[in-house]
DNA sequence: AGCAAATGTTGTCATATGACAACATTTCAG
DNA sequence: CTGAAATGTTGTCATATGACAACATTTGCT
């Protein structure tokens, strides 16, 4: 079944009960994208949380100068969304898109909020997650405020190195703050 | 009296009602600290929170080439503390420091998750608040990695112009991620 | 399978910024 | 108040990276 995934990432990583995971799990419902399709769109308020069954999204904005800006990258496993959108609830800036065929487990905000309400531990694990997502960006500005454009790639080569393989350079390039040929030229130089 | 800034603060940014919010204010002891006074050392966990009744407070860190990064300043009438030692309890790499001699509320880590536990509303607020910090630690992402140093220095002015009028030249480019004299060139430039 | 479009590579060149240094100014301790 | 230390300014120079372009490769559509 195509809660299953969900549910035993539930089990694994909060203190739901078995039959808890389920109920949670079965909140949401399963669908398939094409690769480089976009499930969040920019200038519409996000009202979705998406679970990653298999594949993987990126989550990006396009700057003033036309210029995309990758915010980060999820896999198998994992929750993503436009955050700050769902979150404040104005119109989004970001772009969530698909970069490999995937098969998601997606919820709409208010029954992910009433999933919130209803289970203290789910709810716990949400905040955890924000927590966690707020010492990742952090990190990356920390990361890479001083770094120039080689200790950038040794950097995600060292702590995610399947951006390099399953990602396309370009989308690479956006989430380290350079353009594609630098990028190219950086990798030719180990 | 000293807790007196913070149950305001607390009764206009939560639903804590006027008893509450004493209550909580109260769980806070006051201390004032001098300018350039390290509050929280690079390597300790960090084990308080701190409200800003008068003052100013930097969270930095240095890099392995020896320079600062910053990663946020706090201003009267904010919660700042090192937060990411405090989440994971691993030894921290921030330094939390005094720009100014400031007047702070301190509260230990464990009272703090008392009073989170105890009042609903407290920790709904909390909550919130990492929401936010991780909407403006990805906005940050968003605008500087894109941006020039030009470009950089006008969004400051445009949406912190404190940083400019109460903070070190130093500080405010370890912030922007470039150097001191960059900074100082570029603002001769206008 | 075959063509068009997107992506990746590599080159040249211009430019923003870092490194360093000299000097000016401000801050701070005694 | 005074001198020492920290900070800020400005200059020169070296260099990393962006912009642009040509070409190669991969992907996607029919």
């Amino acid at each position: 079944m195509n809660s299953l995934p969900l549910q035993d990432f539930l089990k694994k990583n909060t203190l739901l009960n078995e039959e808890e995971s389920e109920e949670v799990a079965n909140a949401f419902k399963f669908i398939k994208v094409r690769r480089n399709q976009v499930i969040e769109r920019e200038g519409s308020i996000c009202g979705h949380f998406y679970f990653i069954n298999k594949g993987c999204l990126r989550l990006y904005e396009i700057d003033k100068k036309g210029n995309e800006i990758t915010a980060y990258f999820a896999f198998e496993n994992s929750f993503i969304t436009s955050i700050t959108s769902l979150i404040t609830q104005k119109p989004s800036r970001d772009i969530l898109i698909s970069h490999e065929p995937s098969e998601l487990m997606v919820i709409d905000k208010a029954s992910f909020f009433n999933l919130i309400e209803r289970y203290t531990q789910f709810r716990l694990f949400y905040n955890k997650t924000i927590e966690f997502a707020f010492i990742h960006a952090q990190m990356r500005i920390y990361s890479f405020l001083g770094m120039d454009g080689t200790d950038k790639l040794k950097w995600v080569l060292e702590h995610e190195p399947m951006l390099l393989t399953r990602i396309s350079s370009k989308a690479v390039a956006s989430y380290l703050g350079m353009t594609n040929s630098t990028l190219s030229k950086l990798k030719a130089k180990l």
